[in-house]
DNA sequence: CGCAACTGTAACTGATAATATTACAGTAAC
DNA sequence: GTTACTGTAATATTATCAGTTACAGTTGCG
């Protein structure tokens, strides 16, 4: 799995977490464990996406403003992540004189193309605001 | 997803395709384009596994011996791609002083356990034999 | 205004993983 | 004993990914 879309869930959750909503590219690295540039970048789909603002200037960062109960894993995947179960390699080749060969990248495309479905409809059922509870959960219990 | 996983399914659709089974791993290689020492590795699991035996000496190559409907993509998926789908990427730090940063990777780990499951799920319906099917059809109906 | 603190991007660098190549010992057929 | 294979490991080579740096654009505030 890319690792920009693990970087976004944390963000999102994280922007969730606080108050006010609201948290600088540097804060949320460092939370992350990454760089601010990074971060900056992931965040910058997520606004084209509609679910954070951002304010720039001194002061500014960013800040929630979809419902995080309505942020389901499966769309951030499709922001930032999507198709990334099926590899870069393919095998075989459609010029190829044999019919295992020539035919290998289609019937393998459709095996990834419905596991692609298959993980998109389980993050599907997985939010942002589930994951921040089930945090809050282990705090709360220690 | 992992590539040795591709060369595995390609391999043995290749051998159930064959009229007796066999192959070397050169003709293997050349169907699935990539290099004989790589086939060899990958067949080397697939035979630990049972699913194919291999000859060698003069005349040797590899030899289906199951039956290709009772192998499924889920069998191969775990004997050489388990758990590929979790990033070797991890977000987070269990010793950090934050509510969410410290408690991610745990909650992160349990959603990607979770994928890998559905994924499984997935390709337990998918077996070597249907894939052989699909590519005949199509070479049969042009 | 002018400075300080941010974001938005892109280019560059370094690290890491994936793949290919090479090599050679072991084994079986002829 | 020679030829044609597999098994395995070591070693390049290449591609991918993440970190770094840089700088223009934007906003808040004294």
């Amino acid at each position: 799995m890319n690792s920009e879309f693990i970087i976004a869930v944390h963000g999102l959750v994280l922007l969730a977490h606080r108050p006010d909503g609201m948290a600088s590219s540097e804060e949320i690295a460092s939370n992350v464990c990454t760089n601010p540039a990074r971060v900056r970048k992931v965040m910058s789909v997520l606004r084209k996406n509609g679910y954070i603002e951002t304010r720039e200037g001194s002061g500014g960062g960013y800040r929630l403003v979809a419902d995080p109960q309505s942020i389901t894993l499966a769309s951030v995947y499709r922001a930032l992540a999507a198709g990334s179960l099926a590899p870069g390699w393919c095998s075989g080749n459609p010029e190829m004189d044999c019919v295992v060969g020539s035919n290998m990248q289609d019937v393998m495309n459709a095996v990834f193309c419905g596991a692609d479905q298959q993980l998109e409809a389980y993050l599907e059922t997985i939010t942002i605001g589930r994951m921040l509870s089930q945090i809050e959960a282990k705090a709360g219990i220690p």
